[in-house]
Formats: structure tokens, sequence, C-alpha cells
DNA sequence: ACAACAAGAGACCGTGCGGTCGCATCTAAA
DNA sequence: TTTAGATGCGACCGCACGGTCTCTTGTTGT
């Protein structure tokens, strides 16, 4: 019983990359196995379906992902300076799991079809969202962040700058977009949202 | 002779949604045939390969979008100005091929393999680039741009967080991510990016 | 040490894929 | 109106896919 768990966890960690990188269609079972080292058969035994390997193999993607954005951030006071811990940690600490952005990449692929898939995909982007909106909101409270900034808009802001970011350094494979969009953040959390010292 | 060039056209029409929707491995030929109203022969007729025609499917859906997006802009005046309406087309006149951006799908699509179609999008994006950085360089030539504004950065930034919002609309269906890239991009023109009147 | 069962192997299945090709049909220049 | 070449059809091919199932092997509690 415990042997089999192991392989479980073992089969999501080894699954992810591949379909991060190759996506859920081109993520064929062959590719599974030379992955995990195992047979069909081994694979199916804690699965029901390539759907379901998937869904667990997303979830422990972002959570990596998130984890690496996240990184240490509370231990920085100023809700400001946090942000921009967080955007730096984005653009230096990307590539935990090889493929670029889980998000990005399953809110492509998942366009069309796939719900199970896509649903995680928006609970991932929720999450994410929530986590900013709540932490520019102590931010508020705390005068650290200036009163009229919304946060909501704030937190979509970050984050669709950043991923449309991820988007172009795949593509090029230049950290020209990463390096631009970070100080415009930067510059823009400095002038426009931290509230100014009495 | 020109029924031919006539019919290569329309698949090429007809085919750049489907591959938009469903990438290029979700794009069967079976789809491409119901949306062409062809039979198999009727399209390999007209293209070597499946991949042939993804690629020019995607260059007219490219021509398509950017298009819309740079649409009347030549009768604006004022470099700022047309940044900013450029902003609106993409915001508003978003959907002209069916599926999202193509650039961005793309990009995601073919991150592994497929150095055809990698290609094309690639071009396609420093095609935009180019585009905005000249625009831009107008722009400061003509004074209404402020002088120390680096070009490149500027266009990475309008590229990056636009594809980045419409990544997050296209997840949550929601315009929120468009609107609010907007209006930041749009204030930041304007109170940044614009020279002082004299 | 052994029994009970969990875990993994791998042959097998039906399906739908991209691609080919010989043939029928349509088009258009003469 | 003829006819040669352009156009389109659709049966056919081999292959790789996701998934199933039976049987062997490994693990673990007693």
């Amino acid at each position: 019983m415990r042997k089999g768990e192991q392989t479980r966890q073992d089969i999501i960690r080894k699954a992810a990359p591949i379909f991060n990188q190759r996506g859920y269609d081109g993520a064929a079972l062959s590719d599974l196995m030379k992955a995990t080292g195992l047979e069909k058969g081994g694979i199916y035994r804690h699965f029901s379906s390539k759907e379901a390997l998937a869904a667990e193999a997303f979830d422990y993607a972002w959570r990596e992902t998130l984890d690496a954005r996240i990184h240490d951030l509370d231990t920085i006071p100023n809700t400001v300076d946090r942000l921009k811990q967080l955007v730096a940690n984005f653009v230096e600490r990307r590539g935990i799991i090889p493929g670029g952005c889980p998000l990005l990449n399953t809110a492509v692929d998942t366009d069309d079809g796939n719900s199970v898939l896509r649903e995680r995909a928006r609970k991932a982007l929720r999450g994410w969202r929530s986590y900013l909106i709540s932490m520019i909101r102590v931010g508020i409270k705390a005068r650290e962040v200036r009163a009229k900034i919304d946060a909501k808009k704030l937190a979509t802001l970050i984050i669709s700058s950043l991923e449309g970011a991820i988007m172009v350094y795949r593509l090029d494979r230049t950290e020209e977009a990463l390096r631009a969009v970070q100080a415009h953040l930067d510059s823009y959390l400095e002038t426009q949202v931290r509230a100014p010292s009495k």
C-alpha cells in the first residue's frame, strides 16, 4: 500500500514536465512510459485515464510554480517591496517545471474542449489572483499602498503583463520582454502604488 | 488554372480558424475536410502536407489579425494617440479569426518541436515589434514622444501586456484583464510617454 | 515463512490519424 | 465542340494512439 502511493506521486512528478512541454494531446502515453520507466499497465494501475493523470500533473506543476513565485515573500515586511520581489521571483525563478508557465500553457492548450483540465487552470488563475488581491488589500489597510489603488485591477495587470512576457520570452528566447515588464512594473509600483511617506 | 488557385485560398481561409482554435495536432484532417467541404485528395492537391497548409493558414490568420490591430492608424496624426488607438483596436477588434490571438496560440502550441510553424510565429512577432518600434521612433523624432523613451522596451511592454491580457481573457472569459491593461497603458502613455506640450 | 493481496507487465484491441494514388470529372483554350 | 490538362474524389495504407485485461511478480502483515 505504501509503495503504490509513492509510485503514484512519482508518476505525477515525472509526467508534469511532459504535459507542460508537449500539451495534453502531444504527450503520448509512450512518452509518459519512457519518463516514468513504467509500462502502460503500471501507469493505469494508478490513474483511471490520461486525463485524470494530466489533471493531477497540472495541479502539481502549478503548486510548484506558485511556490517558487511566492517564495520567501512573507519575510518582506512592506507590501510594495513584497510585490516587487514577487515580480523578481517570477522573472528569475521561472522554469521550475520545464516547458514554461503551466497556467499559460494549459490555458491555451485547453481553449477548445478538455473541460477537466480547463477547470483546473481556471481555479489556478483564480487562486493566484486572490492571493495578489488580498496581499494588496493588506497593503492598503497598512497604508503602504495608496488607498485609491484598485486591488483587483493591479493584480490583473501584474498577472497579465508577466504572463505575456513569458510568452514572448518562450517564443524568441530572449529575456528582453521579462526585463522590460519587470522594469516597468517596478517603476509603476514605486511611483504610483507605494503610499507617499508621511 | 484559376479555379485551382481560388480553391487553394478558400482552403487557407477555412482552415485558419480550425488551426487557431484546436492547434496543429488538434486540427484533424477530417476537421479541415468538413470545414472546406472537400475530400482529402482535394486538399492534398493544393498542399504538400498538413504542416505546409498550417503554415499558410497561420500567415493568413496573422495578416488578418495584424490588419485589424493597425486598422486606420495612419489617419491619426499624433504618435501617442496612435498607440492608444492601437491598444483600443487590440481590445475591441479581437476575434477576427476565431480562437484568440494566432501569435499567442502558435507560440505556445509550437513550444516544443514544429520548427516550420514556430519560425512563422517568430517572424510575426519580429514584424509586429518592428512596426511598433519604428512608429515610436517616428514619434520621438517628431517630439511627440519623450526622447528618453526606449522604443524597444515600450514596444515589448505593449505587446507583452496585451498578449497576457488575451490569455487571461480567454481563460476566464471576462474582459477585466483587457480593460485593466488598456486603462493602465493609456494612463502610462499619457503621463510618461507623451512629450509635455511646450 | 507464508499467505493474501497490491503492483506492474505487456500482449492485445479498436479507432482515427496523416498521407497516397489511380481514376472520374470538370474546365477552358482552340 | 473537342480535348488535354487541371481538379477533385475516396478507397486504401501503415502507424501510433488511448485503453483493457490477464497473468506474473513483489510487498507486507502476521
